[in-house]
DNA sequence: TCTGGGGTCCTAGGACCC
DNA sequence: TCTGGGGTCCTAGGACCC
């Protein structure tokens, strides 16, 4: 890489002028930290994701397994094709969680416009003279010195925005430090396909193909207005980014964005068709869904159910509650009153949601000392099963997710679940 | 037994109101 | 009588991200 971009060091010496943004990406992330964490895994291909039984997909593959050709978002039953020796483990996700925070901690040392985009990824600005007057190259280096200490990696880009910081991260893994000099943004976008830049996806190339547009250049050339025609809004914004102009800045404190929706879903083994195991799905779905509410203190206003009945058909519906909650006694019968709305006994149902929203009226939400008051409408009835629902989460907290199950999780315990990392 | 789970944002269309 | 035309809110669904 000699053109616009480089991967070289002795950087140092260059005189940075402008914005310095940098995009960190742990590399091949929950395989990395199994392999830290078993160190008889090290230079063998694992690969973190659901069993093929449980219809699953690969959540990510470790260097040596996508040798393989395996990676994020496969299913697992192609990735045991592939690669028949793997070793699969369904993962550890507050381990997980606890290694990124280590990480995000050395970005804040560094920064305090840090924006967490993911628990892999995040954003940071160290442009020259805002923060520090040290050179982006120098920090970078930095901070991939203290990463490697603790035993996994990372790849970082470095240029004058974050449409280019985060093509940039991706073009030298693992360890990679591209940095993207200041003037020569166009240049480095320009030959790329469009597919490169992060919002657009499968069908937005497919369109952008069809109006003969191939590589960021020729996106970067086409008249905004224009875009936004065939676009909406996403169409100036999209040229704007593709020219290397993108202005949007690095958010401004190590926080996470509000939360605007919790939801469980769950794809089973084998598809439902009777009522009674939808019901029991939807029950079983939305308790998981409550506790989570009640960990994280939210109570929403609004509740959505969802079915999937094979890969390309998904219905929703989604109605209003009497009053926030966060207890799957309230929402969950909710849900099974839209039930009707989207499905009819007999239709194979793969996958069951449900998500809770509407978060906004009732914010900020402090639990009361002195119990349940917020409830508004609800009966005696409701409010006993509250108290269930609390008392459950306690007991599940101090023996495990097993300890406690109500009739209908009973049959649902052990279904596979994962989560996806892409790089 | 071919394709997961948890999110966000945007759009289109209908209802409703003036 | 030949039905206008905004604005706004709500809902369902699609695209996208990791």
């Amino acid at each position: 890489m000699d053109d616009a971009s480089t991967n070289r060091f002795g950087l140092s010496a260059i005189d940075w002028r402008g914005p310095a943004i940098g995009l960190l990406d742990l590399d091949a992330f929950f395989a990395s930290v199994e392999q830290l964490d078993h160190p008889e895994w090290r230079g063998k291909p694992v690969i973190v994701g659901g069993s093929s039984q449980h219809r699953g997909v690969v959540s990510t593959a470790s260097y040596e397994a996508r040798e393989y050709g395996v990676h994020s978002a496969m299913p697992s039953y192609q990735a045991e094709r592939l690669c028949p020796d793997a070793i699969w483990t369904h993962g550890h996700y507050a381990r997980y969680r606890e290694l990124s925070d280590r990480v995000m901690g050395f970005l804040v040392e560094e920064t305090p416009r840090v924006q967490q985009v993911s628990i892999d990824e995040a954003f940071f600005d160290v442009t020259p003279g805002r923060y520090s007057r040290e050179n982006p190259v120098d920090i970078c280096q930095r901070i991939q010195r203290m990463v490697s200490e603790i035993g996994i990696t990372c790849s970082i880009g470095i240029g004058a925005n974050k449409t280019v910081a985060k093509i940039a991260s991706e073009r030298d893994k693992p360890r990679g430090l591209t940095v993207v000099l200041p003037g020569t943004e166009a240049s480095f976008l320009a030959p790329l396909p469009v597919r490169a830049m992060s919002g657009i996806g499968g069908a937005t190339e497919q369109r952008l193909e069809e109006l003969g547009i191939h590589t960021l250049g020729e996106l970067a050339a086409q008249d905004p207005d224009e875009m936004g025609r065939v676009f909406g809004v996403a169409g100036p914004r999209m040229v704007e980014r593709a020219a290397g102009r993108e202005t949007s800045r690095v958010a401004d404190r190590y926080e996470p964005d509000e939360v605007k929706s919790v939801s469980n879903e769950r794809t089973f083994s084998r598809d439902l068709t009777s009522a009674e195991e939808v019901r029991a799905a939807v029950r079983h779905v939305a308790a998981l869904t409550g506790a989570r509410l009640r960990k994280k203190g939210l109570k929403g206003g609004e509740v959505t159910l969802k079915l999937k009945f094979d890969y390309s058909h998904t219905r929703t519906a989604q109605c209003p509650l009497p009053a926030p909650t966060d207890d799957e006694h309230i929402f969950g019968e909710a849900a099974l009153e839209l039930l009707d709305s989207v499905w009819r006994e007999g239709t194979p149902v793969r996958l069951v949601g449900v998500g809770v929203s509407g978060f906004g009226a009732s914010r900020p939400q402090q639990l009361s000392l002195f119990g349940d008051d917020g409830e508004g409408g609800a009966t005696e009835t409701h409010r006993d099963l509250r108290s269930l629902s609390v008392a459950t989460d306690r007991v599940r907290e101090k023996f495990g997710k097993d300890a406690v199950a109500y009739g209908h999780d009973l049959r649902f315990r052990g279904e596979g679940s994962s989560r996806d990392l892409r790089g």
